[in-house]
Order: structure tokens, then sequence, then C-alpha cells
DNA sequence: CGCTTACCGGTAAGCGCTTACAGGATTATA
DNA sequence: TATAATCCTGTAAGCGCTTACCGGTAAGCG
């Protein structure tokens, strides 16, 4: 069959060109609507372009006129050791990026995506790469120390996520103190719990020492009585909170009426960990997340938690990526707001619930 | 402070061999590791690098030596319209992808990600676009029609996921025939149920056309009574899976022994479903999914399903590209094995389900 | 000690595309 | 019909990096 013949490698604008029997230059202003070219010539273009199945290569577009169109994003993914449930602490960051792809694709964006394991030594060397392919890069929580963020803004553009403000770099982060706030508050003042407890995430994250401050702040001041410290340190990972409850009930401690934990994969596991020692959520024991990822209602019981607007929080950190790399400001620090969101594990009862009662 | 001065914009590999005191060549020669510099030489170069925190170009380096080390991969996503089950769905999507990332590392490669909208009219020219600004692409199914692959892979190396192969591109896919046989055996002939119906995705798409036929052709082998067609239309949503059910639930219909789903998230609605309307699953009706994304192990009942590899699966498509990269040469279709998973939703009753009977 | 053989390192030529600049073609004006 | 004003379009100069090629220096040998 007749394939288009294709002599030296990929085609290159001169193929294009020399095709439509007009200059390179030519060529590029119809591609580009730049200029105002005859009507004929744009067509007898067009025509080439087609028929030769044309793709421009953007790095020479990129290399040219000083723009890739490319935002880096880089996240910390797990390494071998791959627990079961580890597979849905993915989703938190996914949603993030999804969030980032929509707000790119409205710039004409795309988005490389590079992941790092979390005991990959040469972080560094990983982001400079994606750095170089990159017009700015967008960094998740704990992907390097200050230092290190501070040192590469100096080259790139570059957006922190749910940390605290670096300096150099800009950061996009959820108001994690008002969410916690009112999370204790539901658990202290509407269903009068008189103990809870803090299950803590990572301790080196900022979003996790910000959650945990607040926390003790708010509980204290409502006059409970506070669980919290090394047996409570959990890891943002649903085995590390299994782990942390199956370790206070080894030892033989008294559970506190409530456990707030750092975000919803602790839950899940703390919770899968209750009820393999058939211990009730929310009867015995009331549970709350934070982050609300999309299982979080479809746990059982569905989880109480505080909702960050991931997808807002990837979009608005490509915004203001965006507007640094186009017009060499960006807010240096945004917050965003959060949502209790109230269902079951905190001992509210569903309208599912309450019409299985009435019913019966 | 001393910021260090950066006058023209971003630094070039001329900054660095000035500072440093050599030439360009001697600078990219050591950060490429090619040829035998002198020691004095690699470490001036190496000092003023880390001096300067030079981050090479990468779409100047992509020009030069023709290799961009990216690997682009196009994906639909739900567009506005967006049910709140729906966040799930990206799951097998981004399981995929995952393994695309993990694989690419290897390499040295990036992955760049861009999702087109369900009604996007240009698709065409987003996947152009990436195409431009990648060494080869993936496509994830039903991304393009086949004329357009095609086309396209004359351009740029392609490789399509779990669809059908195409003239010109290279296709990686999950055995979809033995996998379907396999579940339906297990639930005609295992738990001996009479009727059973399958739950069809969109029939756009290959994979659940293949599906589909291996129901048939298995269940009618074993005589069983088959339900399909339009009532049992869904379309690979949570939604869409409720809605059948409640369709042929308001009609009257009575629903077979065992239903049989496209995929996990059809499963997961129609069991939503089924459970607003009292009818247990497995114990009046039987359920199963097929791709077994994680959510999947945590349904009530666990979900029996197919697990698909999908974390292999993205890596093979990575290593199939990689090797028509840089060889020139790549299998034009292989074909994954798949795994019967067996939880609790087809009626097998778990460990856990068995011990508490046994202990009460 | 002079000449060959190695080895390094510098110079310069692109990679494919955009765009300032200038020249040719076209149309308007007298 | 000559001349000026307008448009288009082509030429060529980079963008930052890699690398072939070649000259210079140091080391090896008789």
């Amino acid at each position: 069959m007749p394939e288009p013949k294709r002599p030296k490698g990929p085609l290159t604008i001169y193929d294009v060109a020399s095709r439509a029997g007009v200059s390179i230059a030519s060529v590029s202003r119809v591609l580009n609507s730049q200029g105002t070219p005859r009507a004929s010539t744009r067509e007898r273009v067009m025509r080439a372009v087609t028929e030769l199945g044309f793709v421009p290569d953007g790095a020479a577009r990129a290399l040219s006129n000083g723009l890739k169109e490319v935002v880096g994003v880089v996240f910390r993914r797990g390494d071998e050791t791959h627990f079961e449930d580890e597979d849905e602490s993915l989703l938190f960051i996914d949603v993030i990026n999804r969030g980032i792809d929509v707000a790119a694709q409205r710039r004409g964006f795309d988005v490389l995506m590079s992941s790092v394991g979390f005991n990959d030594q040469n972080a560094t060397t990983r982001i400079s790469g994606v750095a170089g392919k990159a017009d700015g890069i967008i960094l998740h929580d704990r992907m390097l120390p200050a230092a290190g963020v501070t040192r590469l803004a100096g080259m790139v553009p570059i957006v922190t996520l749910a940390g605290t403000p670096v300096r150099g770099a800009m950061n996009v982060r959820c108001d994690n103190e008002a969410g916690m706030r009112a999370l204790v508050r539901h658990l202290l003042v509407d269903h009068r719990y008189q103990s809870v407890a803090y299950l803590s995430g990572r301790t080196d994250s900022p979003d996790n020492r910000a959650r945990a401050r607040a926390f003790e702040l708010e509980a204290v001041a409502h006059g409970a009585e506070v669980h919290v410290g090394s047996s409570w340190q959990g890891n943002y990972s649903a085995a590390g909170g299994a782990k942390v409850i199956d370790g206070l009930l080894d030892a033989g401690e008294k559970l506190p009426r409530a456990i707030v934990c750092a975000n919803d994969q602790t839950a899940l596991g703390a919770m899968h960990a209750l009820a393999r020692r058939g211990i009730r959520v929310p009867h015995d024991v009331a549970m709350t997340g934070f982050d609300d990822v999309p299982v979080a209602r479809h746990l059982h019981p569905p989880l109480t938690t505080v909702r960050q607007p991931m997808q807002e929080l990837g979009a608005t950190a490509f915004d203001v990526l965006y507007s640094k790399i186009s017009t060499g400001k960006g807010d240096a620090d945004v917050v965003l707001p959060v949502q209790l969101i109230i269902r079951e594990s905190c001992g509210c009862a569903s309208r599912a619930v309450r019409a299985a009662k009435d019913g019966i």
C-alpha cells in the first residue's frame, strides 16, 4: 500500500514548506495564526500539513520562544513496601493532580508528572530533571527540605502544596486550623464527648503539625481529656492507623470516646483495626478523618471528616504558577477554606439510619 | 542578603562555562558523563553548577539530541457533569498511569499527562499537542477512532491500551475472554446459579464488547438463562449501574440470580441501588465486577471480580513504547493474563464471615 | 632530547522553530 | 503610466545544548 514516503526521520517544517511551495516562515505563521497570510497561502499550507500529518516539534518550539507550556508536578509514591490499603493513599494526590490538569488545560499547558519513591535518595536529581523540562513546577508536601526548595526556586518558578511557605517559592494550602477547630467543637460541644485523641500523621508534615496544634488548643479550651503523644503516632497511612489502635489495645489501654485522625487514610485503617476487635464505631468510639477523599463516604459507617477542596487546591496551584510564569508575579501564600462534612462515624445518625429505625 | 545576581533571565551553559573557566563543551561533557574530563576540570564545573544552581534546559537538550525523554499519556476525564461516585472511576486509569510512571522512571523518562473531556471536540488537537512534546504516546481506551490513530502513528510511536490493535500502532491489553470465562464458570458451575445478566459498559468500548461476547458464549454453553440487551445497558460508571438496576426494578422486572458487571464501578453503583431497595447481595442477587480496583475489597460485601494487572498493563505499555523509540521495533499486540478474585459478593463466604458463624 | 601517540578541551555546526527585517509584489493615487 | 503606500513573504539570526573534529599539550619511546 502507498505509505507516504518518509525519507529522513520525522517531518520538519521544511518538508511542509517545500510541499506547499512556500517558505518555512509562512508555514510557521499559518500554524500559529501570526500575521495575515494570503488565503491561498494559508490553504496550501494547511493542505500540506494534513496530507503529511505534520506535528510540530515541541522542543524546538519551546527553545525558540522560551515557553514549553509544561508544568512539572512532583509527588511521593510508596516504594516496594506496598501495604494493601496503601493504593488508596494516592487518591488525595491524584485528585489534586486532576485539579492541576484541568487548570493547565485552560491555558494550553500540559502536565509533566514525576513521582519519587519514599526512600529515593536522589529526589533532588529527579526534581531538577523535571524542572528542566517545564516552565515551572508544583511540589507536593514533603518533597524537599526548605533549603532545597529555596535553592531551586532561583532557577524555576515553584509552587509548594499544603506545607508552610518557603522563601522564594509560592505556596497554596488549606485552612487546617479552622477545619480542625470546627471538627473538635462538633465532637466536644455537639456530642459532648469528654475525651478525645489525635491519631497523628507524619511528624515531618507541616499539615500534620498544624492540625495537631489546632487540635490540642481547641480540645484543651473545651476542657476535654486529650490523648496525644508517641503511642498515638501514625504516618498518614491506613496501616499506620491500624498499628496504633492495635498497639494501644494490646497494651491494655482504654480508648478515648472519640479519635480524631490526621487524615482519612489513617481513619480507614483505624476503623478496620477497631472492627477486628469488635469495637463499634461510632457507638463505642467515634472516629473522624481529614481530607474527605472519595472513599470516605463509602466506609461503614460513612466517615465524618473535613473536606479540603482538593481539586481546587490543584487548580489554584497552577493558576498561581501560571501567573508567575507569564507576569513574573504570583501570590506567595494562598489559603483555601475547608468544610466540615458530618456523616455518621462521629455519632450523628444519617437519614438512612434514622429511616431504618423508624421503619422497624 | 546576597542574592546571586542573575543578569539576563535563566542561566545557560555559557554562564556555567565562564564561571568555571572552561568551554561549554566541557560543561556539557561533565554534565552528561561523556568523554574523560580531567579531574580538575570536572570539579570546577561541578562547583560552578552547584554554586549557580544551574539546571540544563530540557527543550534545548531534546532538540539537540533528538530525544525528549518524555512519554505522553492521554485519557478521558469526566466533564462538568460530575456524579458523586464518578470520582472513583478515575481509579482504573490512575493505577495504569502509575504503572507507566514507574516503568518510565527506570529509563529516565517523565510522563506528560493530558486528559481530554468526554465531549471535547478537538481531542485530536490536544493529542497532537502532546505528541509534539513527547517521544511517543500512550492512548487509553476510546481516545480516538482507528483512522485517527493510524494517521498519528505515522508521526509518533503510539501504544494503545486495552482496545483492539490498530494498524500502525502497537497495543497492550488484558485477556478479557479468559477472565470472563472463569468468572461465568464460577457463577454457573461452582454456585449453580441458573440465571445471569451482563450489565454492560459503553458499547463503543472494545473491552466491553469482548467481555460481553465471552459472557454470552460461556453462559449459553452452560445452559443458563441469560439476560442482556438494552435494559442492561450501563456506561462503565457507578451512576450508570445504579440507573439500570433502578430502571429494571421500577419496571417490575425480576432480577436474575447473578449479575455480572462490565467493571467494578458499575458493580459499585448497582450494589448501592440494590441496597436502597433492601435487596441483599449476595443472598438475593450475586454480583461481580471486573478490574479489581482498590476499593473493590472494601465494598460490602467485598466484590468478587477479575483482576487486571493494571499497573503491569501500564508498565508494559511503556516498555513496548520505549523499545519502539529506542530500537525502532516493538510488539504490535501484547496480551496480559488476568486473574479471578473470589471474595464474597458472588456468594462465597469469607474467612471472616465463616469465623463469625463458628464463633456464635 | 626529539618525535610519535594519547588525551583533553575548544571551536563551530547544527537540532526545528519563531520572528525581526528587508525586499518584491500588489494596489492606490496622481 | 509613473510613484508611493501597503501587504506578504522570504531570508537569516538566534533559542541552549550536544558532539564531530581538530589543534595543543603531555606522556611514551628510541
